[in-house]
Formats: C-alpha cells, structure tokens, sequence
DNA sequence: AACGATTTCGGAAACGATTTTGGTACGTCA
DNA sequence: TGACGTACCAAAATCGTTTCCGAAATCGTT
C-alpha cells in the first residue's frame, strides 16, 4: 500500500522537517540543491505520492477544470480537446471530460454538488446555459469559460461563422452558377443548438447579396447532421438541375456525402460542380475539398487560458473572444484555368 | 460564496453538535425525527453543501470509479457508459470518464498519481492492460475490472464472441450458398486491440465446419472499421459471384455499408443474399438486419457491480463472467418460405 | 423506586497536507 | 563589529469532516 507513507515519512528518511519536504514539493525557493536531492531521493526511495485529497482540503484547489461538452468522439470535439489540454498543460491543470450522453447524466448534473463542480472552473463546449439550466444559472457558482456558444453573462471563445460563410460565399461568386446551401436542422429544444450553421447560412447570404445573386429560398436544403445527409442532398440537387452548380455545404460532414453521391453518378466536384465545405476535417485534403477551416486548437487552448485568468482574478470583466476562420481552396472549388 | 458554510455553522443554527450533523447527513439511524429535521431545516437554510474534498480527505473514499475507454460517442460505449451508470447509482457511486482520445492523455495516464487514479476503483472498456502499461502493471494499485477484455489477472466481464459466431453461422447454413465474412482489420500494436473480431470468426468457422462447410480463405474479406469498409466488401464479394449468398458481417457498421451498397445495385439483402451482422445497432430494426445482440447494458451494469464488490473485498478471488449474445432474426437472413 | 438497557447526543481526536511563526546557524558585506 | 540575507528547523494552526468514546436522557422491567 502506498497511500499509507506520509510527508511525514519522507521528511524523516531524509533527515529534514515536514516544511522542508513541502517547499521541495511545491518547487518553492528557499531550498539548497543539496537538501532538495536529499528530499528528491527520500521521495523516489519510499515511493511516495502526495495526498491529493489533503491537498485540495487544504489549499481549497483541485488543480483541474471540468468541460462539459454534448459528446465526444468528433473530430471537432477532439481537437478542442486537444487545445484545452494544451493550454491547461502550461500550468500543470488536468481537464475532466463531462459528456452529456444520456438523459440520466445531464439530469444529474443539475445537482450543485455533482462530479463536474468539483474543479477549480468550468468550461462549457457548444452548450447554451440558459437551455442547460433554469434561469441559465449553473448550478455551482464556479468560474466559467463558454467556448463555440456565446452568452452575455460568461467569458467565451467562438468562431466568427458569419464571416467563414461569407467567405466561401465570395469564393463561390467567382464563376457564377446556379447556387445551393447545405444545411443541418439544429433543433431548438435541445440544449446543443448554438446556431452555428444558421450563421454560417447568413455570412453565405450576405456575399450573395454584395454581388447581387439571388440564393431562391429552395436552394437552402436542409438535412440531418450525417454523411447520409449529404448524399440525400446531392440526390435533390441532381434532380433540379443538370448543369454547372455552386454549392456550399455547411460542414464537412456533409461535403463529404455529396462528394461521394457525384462521384456514384460519375460526376468529380471541382469542374463543373464546384463545392466548399466547412469544418477542414482530416480527410478534408486528401479529398481535395475546399472548405472553411475553423481554428479549433485556437479556440480550446485560448478557452483554457481565458479560464485560468479567471480561476486567478474572479470578479475581473466578461470578455468574450471571436477567432477568424480561414478558406482553404482546394480541387473541389477551383475554378477552371485559374490554378 | 456557498463553500464558506461549514458543518459547524450548521451546527450552531441548530443549536447540536457536529457529530449530530454529521450523522443526519450520512443517514446514521441514532438520531431523532425530531432532530433529524432541525438539522434539515439548518441545511436548507444556510444552503450548505458538505466539503468533498474535506470528506473523501477524512474517510479516503472519493465515492466514485474511473472508467478508461478508447472513445465515446459510439453506440458501443454509450450503452455500455449507461450500463455502468445504473450498476454504480444504486450505492451513489459516480463515473469518471477518461477517454484516451490522444498520445498527449494516454502518457499521461501512465503517471500514477493521474486523475483517473483518484477514485477508488477503476474499469478499463475494450483496453488490454498488457500493452497499455508496461509490465501490464496499471499505475496506480487499486480495485479493478476489465469489460469487453479479459485477462488473467484482473476480473472481467466479456461477451462471448465464439458463441456469437457460432450462432451466425448455424443460422446462415440453413439455406446453402456461398458464404463469406468480412472481418475488422485489427492491428496488434494499438492498445485496444482486443482480438473480439477474431473471435466472432472463429465461432463462425466451428459452426460451418460442424456443417462440413468450408470457408475458403479468400472468402473472408478483410476492410477497415468503417461503413465505407462495407461498401468495399459488397463490391468485391459482387465481383465474385451474382448468384446467392451468405454474409457474416462482424459488426452492423460493416453490415449497413453491405446493405447500401447492395441496395445501390439493386440487390435487397433477404433474398439471393443473405447477411447477419453483429452489435444490433439502433438502426438494425429498421433496416430489417438480422444480426448478432450484445448484452451492452448488462455487461456494463455488471462491471460496475463487480467493481463495488472488489472495493468491499479487495483480496477475493478473481472472476471472469462471460456473458451470451443473442441472434435477431430479422428479414435481412430470412430463408424464403420460412416465416 | 431502583436498575440496567437502549436511545440519543456531545466532546474531542484524527486524517495529511500547507503555511505561519519564531528562531538558529552561518556566511557575507560594509 | 554589527547588520543583513540565506537556508533551514521545530512546532503549531488550519482546513471540514468522520468517528470513537462516553455521558445523559429515556425507557421498560421488576
């Protein structure tokens, strides 16, 4: 049993004082390398492990964030993860990962004292509060970075979607053509509608308009969130028309079904059929699908950061942060003779 | 601030000792009703939470498990994350979920005093501990059960994948054809590689050898773990015959790429062709797919369970429960005239 | 009315770390 | 020489809860 040796063990193997064992510990000053070696063997030498539970009861801290985040799995949701473990990482901070999978869970969660308050701050990914909870007040009071949602009351991060639209909007203007939207049905009583692909519909909107081009209402054609979606998209679009097409598609979830759908029918994305999608998934440049890359490792490791800031200082001003998303032209959009 | 209320000032309100409060709240029996409720109406009226981290500090118990799994997000593991749930919410444990989505986590994880290691038990879903610690030796010593994996040294709950296949293969041999399977390629150096795909296989080799059937080794089709890795299949096996057929898929995944892909050629599976997956996935029904049912929920609920059991008695025997699936006969396997 | 048994409750120790306080020993520098 | 800074020690306070021990109150029985 290894729980069973104390810092009090350790500080008498090493011939030290309890305080002593604890500067070394905490990396404080006011230690000569030699006693700190001396310690540091002691320490190897029994094999200790501090206590983290007298630690967090003593200090007030747990040294680590909880995210709570609809599920998890995606791509996008890796990569955030992924940023927020990095920008955690800098100050030695772990991340707990609190997916709402089930009814049971997120009922749970609505209790003060669950599992996911039990940390020095929160983050909360694509999750609107005032849907998660009633009043839009989180159970526990504890710092709280929102990150891909924005909400008036939280700090947060987001991706600035109007203007990732707008850029595969100007982009696809480029060679005028009969133009489609792909888009997701986000259903609005759940908590995860964040309204991302209705914006990303309006910035697409918006540069049509600048040049002029009507987007007629049955050109927006909306699916479920899934590769199958894509392909039924495709389907309708082939049926209305046979000659060149503009199409952006919401995500690349999507992009990838119609890519599939064309080339089932024997036709390539990128000639006569130019299509942008949005997400830049892994797949995305090997498919040579242009699409409208978000910064997600950005958007997670700025979150943390925010977090942190707040954890340190937390009665300072709301901020919420907007990061840029970026076009990434490839095969599938590129217009003919221009390379 | 809530967490500034302490079990003194409840006390104090209430006009007891703190012992008494302590004992209200942990449910102890040798307290009056009449007490009892004073202490409640303290509680309430101070808002007062009791200090985990002072708590689980005192009785070393954190009242939760770690669960590590390859992902989340799949059918899989949400119905086996649910599973544990319920095995775990009738002694008010709780699961911590640590996903080993990236190399940056799962080196983390190596470290014994990692999060995961701070709770007081721990299931390891789908992960052979052989390769994922050295030694096989998991960090931090405490109660531990496998599911969907088994090994020597630590309790297991599994599914018995031989009898799986076994069952897939007497069904299809009740009508003579071709037969193929098309299988999950596995490689050996990930971590969760738990041979499960190899397994069901063999039971369906047993079953077809039982019957003097052979499976000739270029009938079993090896692709990726993915509905396109099915797609792929149906072309090949297409290529190879057009009269019927008989189709092990090892997973619904691989089964519902079969389907389209068949579907796309005009072929309904039911009829020539015959096809068993495996999982019933919540789709299965719908699509009318015989295939091969997993007692997910049970094998979760289960672990759970057992797990409590360990933390009660750490030094019992080692178990190995080895729960059985169970075929669906659905229109996908139907054998023409039989009902 | 006296007694032991039972129920109910209070007092205080204990858990393991961090942090503070007050002090010692030693070297350095002016 | 005296003042100062560095490196350490010993002891104690502290965090909030659980738990052991024993005392007081209540009860039933004789």
């Amino acid at each position: 049993m290894n729980t069973r040796v104390s810092i009090q063990d350790v500080a008498q193997l090493a011939g030290v004082a309890v305080s002593t064992v604890s500067r070394v510990l905490n990396g404080y000053r006011d230690v000569s390398e030699e006693t700190r070696a001396k310690v540091q063997r002691a320490v190897e030498q029994l094999g200790y492990r501090p206590n983290q539970a007298a630690r967090t009861f003593r200090t007030g801290k747990t040294q680590s964030v909880s995210v709570l985040l609809p599920m998890i799995g995606t791509d996008f949701y890796n990569r955030l993860i992924n940023g927020i473990d990095q920008g955690l990482a800098q100050r030695d901070y772990d991340a707990g990962l609190f997916p709402l999978l089930s009814p049971r869970r997120l009922e749970r969660y609505r209790n003060p004292s669950a599992p996911p308050y039990n940390a020095d701050g929160l983050i909360l990914a694509s999750l609107n509060p005032d849907r998660l909870f009633e009043g839009g007040k989180i159970p526990a009071d504890l710092p709280t970075v929102l990150v891909d949602i924005a909400h008036p009351a939280y700090d947060s991060v987001t991706v600035d979607h109007l203007s990732g639209g707008y850029l595969a909007g100007k982009h696809l203007l480029e060679r005028p053509a009969p133009t489609f939207v792909v888009m997701i049905e986000e259903r609005f009583d759940t908590p995860f509608a964040s309204g991302v692909f209705r914006e990303r519909l309006r910035g697409f909107q918006r540069a049509l308009e600048e040049g002029s081009v009507k987007l007629p209402r049955d050109h927006i054609i909306t699916v479920e969130f899934s590769w199958d979606g894509g392909r039924l998209a495709a389907k309708e679009i082939l049926r209305r028309l046979d000659g060149p097409a503009n199409i952006f598609a919401t995500c690349d979830l999507l992009a990838q079904g119609l890519i599939d759908e064309f080339a089932h029918k024997g036709i390539g994305v990128g000639g006569e059929v130019r299509l942008v999608g949005y997400d830049d998934q892994p797949w995305a440049e090997a498919y040579g699908l242009s699409t409208v890359k978000q910064p997600i490792e950005s958007m997670g490791g700025l979150a943390a950061r925010l977090l942190l800031q707040r954890i340190e200082r937390p009665t300072a001003e709301v901020t919420h942060r907007v990061l840029s998303p970026r076009l990434v032209v490839r095969a599938s959009s590129r217009v003919q003779g221009v390379i």
